[in-house]
DNA sequence: GATGTAAAGGAAGTATACTGCGTTTAGTTC
DNA sequence: GAACTAAACGCAGTATACTTCCTTTACATC
């Protein structure tokens, strides 16, 4: 069953018309992202068990382990979303106390987000989990496959991140 | 800025002690898929412009164009989501006349899904808008690289497909 | 034909990931 | 200092994408 999905290569020969180009599902890069990003998802949740935690979660813990405080629209953009669903992610995080969330004393408008002793020690336990989602995504592949493909995806990211909706890195 | 997100590599490099390991967001696989996604989602919105519509949606479209009856269990393992979203989607689409679901006659329990005529017509007049944003995710790599990436991303995909809570293409 | 299992679907609940709108506060410009 | 603009946040709403629990129906076995 594994082997269905991708039928023999046919898309980027030569002779192919245009009117076909990305006509089946397997044959578009966006659609095998969503596929590859759920199969992510799934591969972390196994990894971690009965621990209660998501990729962006973590993502936000590991922004945050170094100690340093900074407000919520910082901590969305270092991460990779917008606003509001970086809002909802720190709010949940709150809630488990593995964060604080408190009033910046030089700006009003500003909630600065802090790890809590709790949420570090949480991040510690729970990385050779998150380090085994990401061996195992990777699992199929090469170690030279490996390195083409984040290389790829690296560069695919960095040219296309304007196009996002929630552009990165600008912390 | 565009190019703040992918530090000089240092990924993968030999001597690398096994604790620094995907320490960094970008070396990631995981969450470099889930940016790329993102990004996807919004390429993909903003060749749609005006056009209410998603790629999910699109897919579901695309599995049905050829007038197959199926029902919703089958249509959603087709585009590779689990029963329930498949089933949200389905009602959107229902909802605005681009397919109709009938009980079946031969399995009360089965609901038959059908595109209609409408939901043909907007398939045909969004599929270059749907291309564009493809070829638009793609352009930052070179003709070698995007057939590389595809390989490898079918590769991994393939590979997981049964750690996936969806697995696609049972069909 | 009764029984047990599995499949299809619905309903409720949760987590990302947005858009749009409004409020408060921070700067900036006049 | 007043006015304008922009930033940070909150709230409401929507779309994927799941989980869990439930009902109905199909099918296979006895």
């Amino acid at each position: 069953m594994a082997t269905e999905s991708s039928p023999p290569q046919e898309q980027g020969r030569p002779g192919k018309v245009r009117s076909r180009k990305y006509r089946e599902l397997w044959s578009r890069p966006g659609y095998l992202v969503r596929r590859l990003h759920q199969i992510h998802v799934g591969l972390f949740a196994e990894a971690c068990g009965q621990e209660d935690i998501t990729p962006i979660q973590f993502a936000m813990l590991s922004v945050l382990e170094n100690g340093e405080e900074m407000d919520q629209m910082t901590l969305s953009t270092a991460v990779g979303v917008d606003r509001v669903s970086g809002a909802d992610v720190i709010r949940r995080l709150e809630r488990r106390g593995l964060l604080e969330r408190n009033a910046s004393p030089r700006d009003k408008r500003a909630k600065l987000i802090k790890i809590t002793a709790g949420g570090k020690a949480y991040a510690n336990r729970l990385r050779p989990m998150m380090a085994q989602a990401q061996a195992e995504l990777l699992k199929p592949l090469t170690e030279d496959e490996r390195e083409d493909f984040l290389r790829l995806i690296k560069k695919l990211i960095d040219e296309n991140n304007a196009a996002s909706r929630a552009p990165m890195g600008s912390a």
